[in-house]
DNA sequence: TTTATTCATCGTATTTTTACGATTATTTAA
DNA sequence: TTAAATAATCGTAAAAATACGATGAATAAA
């Protein structure tokens, strides 16, 4: 684990955060679909995924975790959608540091 | 490892791919660095990060390898910069993916 | 030629991630 | 009350990521 230093600030290790909890094709895929249809609960993307019930919860709770999605129970099942706090995430924390790296410069080494 | 299927695309599967190499506040830091001057070397980096040298070479390569940088050698020394194929990512695939995702939705579930 | 510098690679230990089946808890239906 | 359905959690195995020191290769300096 590294820890913060003044090259390395507290702001790449929380969107680093955030980056590992998007960084699989199965959370991925997840987001995109709840982004698709507002709400899902987690047997329609276990129907979906070519992955296990238990897995598939697991990765929920990755994202979950990142604050990237919400869930609430309805009877015995649980519903899905992409959170406020996540769409915040994307907007003011993640594709802004993703901004900042596409300067476009002329002189480079390489 | 997942294969692709029709839920999960090829698309999620690049993507997750820059997204891992992205996920890492120690490479995060150095694509920011780079951003910010437009070249260094592996020493400058290793000076700055409270990493061994291995280590930051390790994730100079695994940039590298998810194609955000370039480098070239110069004598004794290794110039590392952001790659043109990096910003082209970021702004053609990993952006507008994480774009997508930011549905501002009124009807949700939770 | 010898020495020093710089960086990549190797080997390895530790931790984290990913995936699964089995089990448990909760709610609904019979 | 009993059975079925849904999803979370547990335990665990396998793979990948992370970090380090040691070593090696290449270049520059002495």
């Amino acid at each position: 684990m590294t820890t913060s230093s003044t090259f390395i600030t507290s702001e790449h290790e929380e969107t680093a955060r955030t980056l590992k909890a998007l960084a699989h094709p199965a959370r991925l895929a997840i987001l995109n679909y709840l982004a698709q249809r507002r709400s899902c609960y987690c047997g329609d993307l276990t129907h979906q995924l070519p992955l296990a019930q238990s897995t598939v919860s697991q990765h929920l709770k990755a994202l979950k975790e990142a604050q990237l999605i919400d869930s609430i129970i309805e009877g015995v099942q649980s519903c899905y959608c992409i959170s406020q706090k996540g769409i915040e995430l994307m907007q003011n924390k993640v594709i802004p540091l993703l901004q900042r790296m596409n300067t476009t410069v002329s002189q480079k080494c390489c």
